[in-house]
DNA sequence: CTCCTTGTTATACACTTGTAAAATTAACCC
DNA sequence: GGGTTAATTTTACAAGTGTATAACAAGGAG
Protein backbone atom coordinates (compact mmCIF):
# COMPACT_ATOMS: atom_id res chain seq x y z
CA UNK A 1 0.00 0.00 0.00
CA UNK A 2 2.13 3.03 -1.43
CA UNK A 3 0.76 6.25 -0.63
CA UNK A 4 0.38 9.14 -3.00
CA UNK A 5 3.24 11.25 -3.87
CA UNK A 6 2.29 14.93 -3.54
CA UNK A 7 3.95 18.39 -3.85
CA UNK A 8 3.67 20.93 -1.19
CA UNK A 9 1.94 24.28 -3.02
CA UNK A 10 1.52 27.54 -2.15
CA UNK A 11 -2.00 28.24 0.04
CA UNK A 12 -3.30 30.50 -3.02
CA UNK A 13 -2.56 28.16 -5.19
CA UNK A 14 -4.15 25.54 -3.91
CA UNK A 15 -7.26 27.72 -2.26
CA UNK A 16 -7.82 28.40 -6.65
CA UNK A 17 -7.42 25.19 -7.66
CA UNK A 18 -10.12 24.27 -5.49
CA UNK A 19 -12.26 27.16 -6.29
CA UNK A 20 -11.81 26.88 -10.04
CA UNK A 21 -12.92 22.97 -9.34
CA UNK A 22 -15.58 24.05 -7.23
CA UNK A 23 -16.48 26.03 -10.31
CA UNK A 24 -16.12 23.34 -12.28
CA UNK A 25 -18.23 21.15 -10.59
CA UNK A 26 -21.13 23.28 -10.36
CA UNK A 27 -21.22 23.72 -13.96
CA UNK A 28 -20.87 19.93 -15.36
CA UNK A 29 -22.52 18.18 -12.48
CA UNK A 30 -24.87 20.91 -10.36
CA UNK A 31 -25.30 21.15 -6.61
CA UNK A 32 -26.66 17.56 -6.44
CA UNK A 33 -23.24 16.45 -8.17
CA UNK A 34 -20.90 18.55 -6.03
CA UNK A 35 -19.38 16.77 -3.15
CA UNK A 36 -16.39 17.12 -1.46
CA UNK A 37 -14.97 14.37 -2.71
CA UNK A 38 -15.94 15.36 -6.05
CA UNK A 39 -14.33 18.91 -6.00
CA UNK A 40 -10.72 17.60 -4.64
CA UNK A 41 -10.42 14.72 -7.12
CA UNK A 42 -11.17 17.40 -10.06
CA UNK A 43 -8.66 19.43 -8.04
CA UNK A 44 -6.26 16.51 -7.87
CA UNK A 45 -5.74 16.70 -4.34
CA UNK A 46 -7.13 14.28 -1.61
CA UNK A 47 -10.99 15.24 -0.27
CA UNK A 48 -9.13 15.49 3.75
CA UNK A 49 -7.10 18.99 1.89
CA UNK A 50 -10.50 20.99 1.69
CA UNK A 51 -10.96 21.58 5.41
CA UNK A 52 -7.53 22.27 5.57
CA UNK A 53 -7.96 25.30 3.15
CA UNK A 54 -11.65 26.19 3.94
CA UNK A 55 -14.07 25.85 7.07
CA UNK A 56 -16.57 23.17 4.73
CA UNK A 57 -17.97 22.32 1.73
CA UNK A 58 -20.40 25.69 2.12
CA UNK A 59 -17.66 28.35 2.71
CA UNK A 60 -16.27 27.11 -0.49
CA UNK A 61 -19.29 27.52 -2.40
CA UNK A 62 -19.50 30.55 -1.17
CA UNK A 63 -16.16 31.59 -2.01
CA UNK A 64 -16.51 30.06 -5.53
CA UNK A 65 -19.88 32.46 -5.72
CA UNK A 66 -17.55 35.64 -4.88
CA UNK A 67 -15.06 34.57 -7.13
CA UNK A 68 -17.43 33.91 -9.83
CA UNK A 69 -19.34 37.14 -9.64
CA UNK A 70 -15.71 39.07 -9.64
CA UNK A 71 -14.93 37.61 -13.28
CA UNK A 72 -18.37 38.28 -14.99
CA UNK A 73 -17.78 42.11 -12.99
CA UNK A 74 -14.01 42.17 -14.80
CA UNK A 75 -15.57 41.10 -18.14
CA UNK A 76 -18.01 43.48 -18.03
CA UNK A 77 -15.71 46.12 -16.95
CA UNK A 78 -13.34 45.57 -19.85
CA UNK A 79 -15.96 45.53 -22.43
CA UNK A 80 -17.07 48.94 -20.79
CA UNK A 81 -13.20 50.51 -21.02
CA UNK A 82 -12.58 48.93 -24.77
CA UNK A 83 -15.56 50.77 -25.45
CA UNK A 84 -13.51 54.13 -25.81
CA UNK A 85 -15.25 57.48 -24.37
CA UNK A 86 -18.68 57.42 -26.25
CA UNK A 87 -20.98 57.00 -23.66
CA UNK A 88 -23.87 54.92 -25.04
CA UNK A 89 -21.41 53.20 -26.61
CA UNK A 90 -19.66 52.22 -23.50
CA UNK A 91 -23.42 51.14 -22.22
CA UNK A 92 -23.99 48.85 -25.27
CA UNK A 93 -20.46 47.08 -24.73
CA UNK A 94 -21.68 46.50 -21.07
CA UNK A 95 -25.27 45.12 -22.39
CA UNK A 96 -23.33 43.49 -25.14
CA UNK A 97 -20.90 41.61 -22.87
CA UNK A 98 -23.21 40.10 -21.52
CA UNK A 99 -24.17 37.80 -24.25
CA UNK A 100 -21.00 36.53 -25.25
CA UNK A 101 -18.23 34.27 -23.49
CA UNK A 102 -17.08 34.46 -20.46
CA UNK A 103 -20.47 35.77 -19.30
CA UNK A 104 -22.57 34.03 -21.65
CA UNK A 105 -21.51 30.45 -21.32
CA UNK A 106 -23.26 27.20 -20.55
CA UNK A 107 -21.08 26.30 -17.56
CA UNK A 108 -21.18 30.00 -16.18
CA UNK A 109 -25.34 29.53 -16.03
CA UNK A 110 -25.37 25.84 -14.19
CA UNK A 111 -23.31 27.82 -11.81
CA UNK A 112 -25.01 30.79 -11.20
CA UNK A 113 -28.40 28.67 -10.82
CA UNK A 114 -26.64 26.69 -8.01
CA UNK A 115 -25.98 29.89 -6.21
CA UNK A 116 -29.30 31.54 -6.64
CA UNK A 117 -30.71 28.39 -5.24
CA UNK A 118 -28.99 28.95 -2.26
CA UNK A 119 -29.86 32.33 -1.73
CA UNK A 120 -33.02 31.84 0.33
CA UNK A 121 -31.58 28.86 2.56
CA UNK A 122 -27.26 30.29 2.87
CA UNK A 123 -27.27 33.85 5.05
CA UNK A 124 -23.60 33.95 3.52
CA UNK A 125 -24.90 33.36 -0.06
CA UNK A 126 -27.26 35.76 0.14
CA UNK A 127 -25.21 38.41 1.39
CA UNK A 128 -22.94 38.23 -1.43
CA UNK A 129 -25.82 37.72 -3.76
CA UNK A 130 -27.17 41.42 -2.42
CA UNK A 131 -23.88 43.17 -2.12
CA UNK A 132 -22.88 41.75 -6.01
CA UNK A 133 -26.30 43.41 -7.81
CA UNK A 134 -26.27 46.29 -5.67
CA UNK A 135 -22.62 46.85 -7.59
CA UNK A 136 -23.99 45.31 -11.24
CA UNK A 137 -26.82 47.98 -11.06
CA UNK A 138 -24.60 51.03 -9.34
CA UNK A 139 -22.74 50.49 -12.21
CA UNK A 140 -25.35 50.77 -14.99
CA UNK A 141 -26.96 53.54 -12.78
CA UNK A 142 -23.30 55.65 -13.72
CA UNK A 143 -23.33 54.44 -17.44
CA UNK A 144 -26.79 55.93 -17.47
CA UNK A 145 -26.34 58.43 -16.26
CA UNK A 146 -23.51 59.43 -18.39
CA UNK A 147 -25.98 58.90 -21.01
CA UNK A 148 -27.83 62.18 -20.26
CA UNK A 149 -29.97 60.19 -18.09
CA UNK A 150 -31.97 62.13 -15.54
CA UNK A 151 -30.79 61.50 -12.21
CA UNK A 152 -33.95 60.33 -10.75
CA UNK A 153 -34.85 57.77 -13.27
CA UNK A 154 -31.19 56.23 -13.65
CA UNK A 155 -31.90 53.61 -10.19
CA UNK A 156 -35.91 52.57 -12.36
CA UNK A 157 -33.67 52.19 -15.04
CA UNK A 158 -30.58 50.32 -14.00
CA UNK A 159 -33.09 48.13 -12.35
CA UNK A 160 -35.00 47.48 -15.32
CA UNK A 161 -32.03 47.13 -17.73
CA UNK A 162 -30.48 44.90 -15.13
CA UNK A 163 -33.78 42.20 -15.26
CA UNK A 164 -34.09 42.45 -18.89
CA UNK A 165 -30.29 41.54 -19.61
CA UNK A 166 -30.66 38.78 -17.28
CA UNK A 167 -34.01 37.76 -18.84
CA UNK A 168 -32.21 37.39 -22.12
CA UNK A 169 -29.50 36.16 -20.40
CA UNK A 170 -30.99 33.60 -18.48
CA UNK A 171 -33.03 32.04 -21.73
CA UNK A 172 -30.06 32.45 -23.89
CA UNK A 173 -27.62 30.07 -22.13
CA UNK A 174 -30.81 27.91 -21.09
CA UNK A 175 -31.73 27.28 -25.17
CA UNK A 176 -29.87 28.50 -27.41
CA UNK A 177 -32.28 27.48 -30.24
CA UNK A 178 -34.56 30.45 -29.46
CA UNK A 179 -32.86 33.40 -30.38
CA UNK A 180 -29.12 34.62 -31.21
CA UNK A 181 -26.82 36.70 -29.10
CA UNK A 182 -26.98 39.04 -31.92
CA UNK A 183 -30.38 39.33 -31.73
CA UNK A 184 -30.47 39.78 -27.99
CA UNK A 185 -27.97 42.37 -28.05
CA UNK A 186 -30.32 44.25 -30.65
CA UNK A 187 -33.40 43.43 -28.45
CA UNK A 188 -31.47 44.99 -25.56
CA UNK A 189 -30.09 48.55 -27.72
CA UNK A 190 -33.17 48.80 -28.87
CA UNK A 191 -34.96 49.21 -25.03
CA UNK A 192 -32.26 51.84 -24.33
CA UNK A 193 -32.49 53.60 -27.60
CA UNK A 194 -36.32 54.35 -26.53
CA UNK A 195 -34.94 54.42 -22.93
CA UNK A 196 -32.46 57.06 -23.90
CA UNK A 197 -35.13 59.10 -26.34
CA UNK A 198 -35.31 62.79 -25.42
CA UNK A 199 -32.55 62.60 -22.77
CA UNK A 200 -29.72 64.03 -25.14
CA UNK A 201 -26.66 64.86 -23.56
CA UNK A 202 -26.83 68.33 -22.60
CA UNK B 1 -43.52 -3.34 17.17
CA UNK B 2 -46.46 -2.28 15.74
CA UNK B 3 -46.80 -1.13 11.88
CA UNK B 4 -48.06 2.35 11.20
CA UNK B 5 -51.89 2.65 10.32
CA UNK B 6 -52.66 3.50 6.90
CA UNK B 7 -55.43 4.25 4.36
CA UNK B 8 -55.64 3.56 1.04
CA UNK B 9 -56.00 6.21 -1.38
CA UNK B 10 -56.62 7.15 -4.68
CA UNK B 11 -53.83 6.99 -6.70
CA UNK B 12 -54.57 10.18 -8.37
CA UNK B 13 -54.66 11.72 -4.59
CA UNK B 14 -51.46 10.13 -4.01
CA UNK B 15 -49.79 11.27 -6.87
CA UNK B 16 -50.74 14.47 -6.45
CA UNK B 17 -49.85 14.42 -2.92
CA UNK B 18 -46.35 13.39 -3.69
CA UNK B 19 -45.84 16.46 -6.17
CA UNK B 20 -47.11 18.89 -3.84
CA UNK B 21 -44.94 17.95 -0.95
CA UNK B 22 -42.00 17.62 -3.85
CA UNK B 23 -42.67 21.25 -4.52
CA UNK B 24 -42.84 21.97 -0.91
CA UNK B 25 -39.49 20.80 -0.22
CA UNK B 26 -38.05 22.47 -2.84
CA UNK B 27 -39.03 25.52 -1.58
CA UNK B 28 -37.80 25.23 1.69
CA UNK B 29 -35.00 23.31 1.43
CA UNK B 30 -33.45 23.51 -2.44
CA UNK B 31 -32.60 20.65 -4.52
CA UNK B 32 -30.14 19.35 -1.83
CA UNK B 33 -32.64 18.61 1.03
CA UNK B 34 -35.11 17.15 -1.39
CA UNK B 35 -34.62 13.56 -0.91
CA UNK B 36 -37.09 10.40 -1.21
CA UNK B 37 -37.54 10.61 2.67
CA UNK B 38 -38.21 14.02 2.97
CA UNK B 39 -40.78 14.15 0.09
CA UNK B 40 -42.49 10.73 1.76
CA UNK B 41 -42.14 12.40 4.94
CA UNK B 42 -44.13 15.72 3.97
CA UNK B 43 -46.66 13.60 1.99
CA UNK B 44 -47.49 11.65 5.45
CA UNK B 45 -46.42 8.25 2.99
CA UNK B 46 -43.18 5.66 3.99
CA UNK B 47 -40.49 6.37 1.42
CA UNK B 48 -41.31 2.60 -0.33
CA UNK B 49 -44.48 4.23 -1.75
CA UNK B 50 -42.78 6.49 -3.60
CA UNK B 51 -41.44 3.91 -6.59
CA UNK B 52 -44.80 2.68 -6.28
CA UNK B 53 -46.08 5.78 -8.07
CA UNK B 54 -43.35 6.75 -9.62
CA UNK B 55 -40.24 5.38 -11.66
CA UNK B 56 -38.05 7.11 -9.28
CA UNK B 57 -37.27 10.67 -7.46
CA UNK B 58 -36.20 12.41 -11.15
CA UNK B 59 -39.36 11.11 -12.61
CA UNK B 60 -41.42 12.71 -9.54
CA UNK B 61 -39.26 16.04 -10.19
CA UNK B 62 -40.40 16.26 -13.44
CA UNK B 63 -43.49 15.86 -13.03
CA UNK B 64 -43.68 18.31 -10.53
CA UNK B 65 -42.07 21.11 -13.19
CA UNK B 66 -44.90 20.12 -15.31
CA UNK B 67 -47.64 20.16 -12.78
CA UNK B 68 -45.95 23.60 -11.70
CA UNK B 69 -45.67 25.61 -14.84
CA UNK B 70 -49.45 24.52 -15.49
CA UNK B 71 -50.15 26.23 -12.58
CA UNK B 72 -48.39 29.69 -13.63
CA UNK B 73 -50.32 29.47 -17.23
CA UNK B 74 -53.52 29.25 -15.23
CA UNK B 75 -52.70 31.67 -12.90
CA UNK B 76 -51.28 33.90 -16.26
CA UNK B 77 -54.94 33.01 -17.95
CA UNK B 78 -57.19 33.53 -15.24
CA UNK B 79 -56.04 37.43 -14.73
CA UNK B 80 -56.41 37.98 -18.44
CA UNK B 81 -59.83 36.65 -18.74
CA UNK B 82 -60.50 38.39 -15.66
CA UNK B 83 -59.15 41.82 -16.95
CA UNK B 84 -61.83 42.42 -19.84
CA UNK B 85 -62.01 42.81 -23.14
CA UNK B 86 -59.34 45.85 -23.94
CA UNK B 87 -56.11 44.75 -25.07
CA UNK B 88 -53.86 46.72 -23.32
CA UNK B 89 -55.66 46.07 -20.35
CA UNK B 90 -55.00 42.10 -20.89
CA UNK B 91 -51.59 42.49 -21.64
CA UNK B 92 -50.80 44.80 -18.52
CA UNK B 93 -52.71 41.99 -16.39
CA UNK B 94 -50.94 39.31 -17.73
CA UNK B 95 -47.60 41.14 -16.83
CA UNK B 96 -48.62 42.56 -13.31
CA UNK B 97 -50.17 38.56 -12.43
CA UNK B 98 -46.05 37.78 -12.39
CA UNK B 99 -45.33 39.63 -9.83
CA UNK B 100 -47.94 38.50 -7.22
CA UNK B 101 -49.22 35.35 -5.80
CA UNK B 102 -49.37 32.43 -6.83
CA UNK B 103 -46.33 33.35 -9.51
CA UNK B 104 -44.25 35.52 -7.27
CA UNK B 105 -43.89 33.13 -4.31
CA UNK B 106 -40.60 32.96 -2.74
CA UNK B 107 -41.67 28.76 -2.84
CA UNK B 108 -42.10 28.96 -6.78
CA UNK B 109 -38.52 30.69 -7.27
CA UNK B 110 -36.82 27.68 -5.44
CA UNK B 111 -38.76 25.07 -7.41
CA UNK B 112 -38.49 26.86 -10.42
CA UNK B 113 -34.94 26.96 -10.12
CA UNK B 114 -34.12 23.40 -9.41
CA UNK B 115 -36.18 22.61 -12.44
CA UNK B 116 -33.67 25.28 -14.61
CA UNK B 117 -30.14 23.64 -13.19
CA UNK B 118 -31.72 19.91 -14.35
CA UNK B 119 -32.22 21.69 -18.04
CA UNK B 120 -28.97 20.84 -19.15
CA UNK B 121 -28.69 17.67 -17.63
CA UNK B 122 -31.83 15.84 -17.98
CA UNK B 123 -33.39 15.27 -21.34
CA UNK B 124 -36.93 15.54 -20.19
CA UNK B 125 -36.75 18.47 -18.68
CA UNK B 126 -35.22 19.77 -21.40
CA UNK B 127 -38.06 18.92 -23.23
CA UNK B 128 -40.88 20.22 -20.65
CA UNK B 129 -38.94 23.57 -20.53
CA UNK B 130 -39.06 24.02 -24.58
CA UNK B 131 -42.39 23.48 -25.03
CA UNK B 132 -43.55 25.29 -21.65
CA UNK B 133 -41.91 28.51 -22.99
CA UNK B 134 -42.79 28.35 -26.58
CA UNK B 135 -46.17 28.35 -24.91
CA UNK B 136 -45.59 31.41 -22.44
CA UNK B 137 -44.21 33.53 -25.73
CA UNK B 138 -47.01 32.10 -27.91
CA UNK B 139 -49.44 33.63 -25.66
CA UNK B 140 -47.69 36.88 -25.53
CA UNK B 141 -47.42 37.31 -29.11
CA UNK B 142 -51.18 37.31 -29.38
CA UNK B 143 -51.62 39.15 -26.39
CA UNK B 144 -49.43 41.87 -28.45
CA UNK B 145 -50.77 41.50 -31.92
CA UNK B 146 -54.10 42.12 -30.54
CA UNK B 147 -52.52 45.22 -29.50
CA UNK B 148 -51.92 46.15 -32.94
CA UNK B 149 -48.24 45.51 -32.66
CA UNK B 150 -47.10 45.01 -36.37
CA UNK B 151 -46.88 41.11 -36.88
CA UNK B 152 -43.42 40.98 -37.66
CA UNK B 153 -42.26 42.67 -34.59
CA UNK B 154 -44.60 40.31 -32.16
CA UNK B 155 -42.18 37.76 -31.84
CA UNK B 156 -38.89 39.81 -30.64
CA UNK B 157 -41.28 41.47 -28.43
CA UNK B 158 -42.18 38.47 -26.77
CA UNK B 159 -39.26 37.66 -26.34
CA UNK B 160 -37.94 40.80 -24.75
CA UNK B 161 -41.20 41.03 -22.95
CA UNK B 162 -40.56 37.78 -21.46
CA UNK B 163 -36.98 38.22 -20.56
CA UNK B 164 -37.81 41.58 -18.97
CA UNK B 165 -40.44 39.97 -16.80
CA UNK B 166 -38.72 36.83 -16.25
CA UNK B 167 -35.34 39.31 -14.53
CA UNK B 168 -37.79 40.84 -12.69
CA UNK B 169 -39.74 38.25 -11.41
CA UNK B 170 -35.95 36.38 -10.65
CA UNK B 171 -34.48 39.51 -8.54
CA UNK B 172 -38.12 40.70 -7.09
CA UNK B 173 -38.67 36.59 -5.18
CA UNK B 174 -35.09 36.63 -4.96
CA UNK B 175 -34.16 39.67 -2.86
CA UNK B 176 -37.53 41.56 -2.20
CA UNK B 177 -35.80 44.33 -0.68
CA UNK B 178 -34.34 45.94 -3.90
CA UNK B 179 -37.62 46.96 -5.05
CA UNK B 180 -42.09 46.18 -5.14
CA UNK B 181 -43.99 44.42 -7.50
CA UNK B 182 -45.37 47.34 -7.72
CA UNK B 183 -42.58 49.03 -9.08
CA UNK B 184 -41.84 45.69 -11.00
CA UNK B 185 -45.09 46.10 -13.10
CA UNK B 186 -44.70 50.11 -13.33
CA UNK B 187 -41.51 49.10 -15.00
CA UNK B 188 -42.57 46.66 -17.29
CA UNK B 189 -45.88 48.70 -17.95
CA UNK B 190 -43.64 51.96 -18.93
CA UNK B 191 -41.96 49.54 -21.24
CA UNK B 192 -44.88 48.20 -22.55
CA UNK B 193 -46.00 51.36 -23.53
CA UNK B 194 -43.12 52.53 -24.98
CA UNK B 195 -43.23 49.78 -27.46
CA UNK B 196 -46.32 50.19 -28.38
CA UNK B 197 -46.30 53.76 -28.88
CA UNK B 198 -46.67 54.45 -32.37
CA UNK B 199 -49.13 51.17 -33.02
CA UNK B 200 -52.73 51.93 -32.14
CA UNK B 201 -55.32 50.16 -33.14
CA UNK B 202 -56.68 51.85 -35.82
C1' DC C 1 22.99 14.82 6.54
C1' DT C 2 19.34 15.31 10.28
C1' DC C 3 15.58 17.43 12.38
C1' DC C 4 11.19 19.66 12.26
C1' DT C 5 7.38 21.93 10.61
C1' DT C 6 3.21 21.40 8.30
C1' DG C 7 1.03 20.50 3.93
C1' DT C 8 -1.05 16.35 2.48
C1' DT C 9 -2.94 11.72 2.42
C1' DA C 10 -5.33 7.89 4.37
C1' DT C 11 -8.61 6.02 7.32
C1' DA C 12 -12.56 5.82 10.17
C1' DC C 13 -17.09 7.11 11.51
C1' DA C 14 -21.87 8.13 11.83
C1' DC C 15 -25.20 9.40 8.80
C1' DT C 16 -27.93 9.91 4.47
C1' DT C 17 -28.88 8.49 -0.16
C1' DG C 18 -32.09 5.75 -3.77
C1' DT C 19 -33.96 1.56 -4.55
C1' DA C 20 -35.20 -3.46 -4.28
C1' DA C 21 -37.65 -7.03 -2.03
C1' DA C 22 -40.39 -8.98 1.48
C1' DA C 23 -43.87 -8.57 4.94
C1' DT C 24 -48.16 -6.72 6.20
C1' DT C 25 -52.84 -5.23 6.08
C1' DA C 26 -56.69 -2.38 4.41
C1' DA C 27 -60.53 -2.61 1.55
C1' DC C 28 -63.43 -4.80 -1.57
C1' DC C 29 -65.99 -8.96 -3.47
C1' DC C 30 -68.64 -12.95 -2.56
C1' DG D 1 -67.97 -14.07 7.98
C1' DG D 2 -63.63 -15.86 4.63
C1' DG D 3 -60.67 -14.99 0.58
C1' DT D 4 -58.23 -12.16 -2.60
C1' DT D 5 -55.86 -8.33 -4.32
C1' DA D 6 -52.78 -4.81 -4.26
C1' DA D 7 -51.69 -0.53 -1.75
C1' DT D 8 -48.62 0.36 1.83
C1' DT D 9 -45.04 -0.31 5.20
C1' DT D 10 -40.89 -2.29 6.75
C1' DT D 11 -36.43 -3.88 6.34
C1' DA D 12 -32.15 -4.42 4.04
C1' DC D 13 -28.35 -3.00 1.31
C1' DA D 14 -24.64 -0.94 -1.20
C1' DA D 15 -23.05 3.40 -2.17
C1' DG D 16 -22.20 8.11 -1.05
C1' DT D 17 -22.17 12.17 2.32
C1' DG D 18 -19.08 15.66 5.37
C1' DT D 19 -15.78 15.77 8.64
C1' DA D 20 -12.46 14.53 12.39
C1' DT D 21 -8.21 12.46 13.32
C1' DA D 22 -4.08 9.96 12.75
C1' DA D 23 -0.33 8.74 9.85
C1' DC D 24 2.90 10.22 6.58
C1' DA D 25 6.31 12.73 3.88
C1' DA D 26 8.02 16.92 1.33
C1' DG D 27 10.90 20.52 1.66
C1' DG D 28 13.34 23.94 4.16
C1' DA D 29 16.53 25.11 8.28
C1' DG D 30 20.39 24.05 10.89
Amino acid sequence: MTRAVFTREDADTRRQALIEATAASLAEAGIAGTSVRAICMRAGVSAGLLRHYFDGVDALIAETYRATTATVGEAHAAAVAAAGADPRARLIAYVTASFRPPVADPALLATWLAFWSLVKTDAAIAAIHADTYRGYRGELEGLLSSCGLEQAQCRSAAIALTALVDGLWLELTLDPTTFTAEQASAMAVRWLDSLLEGNSLD
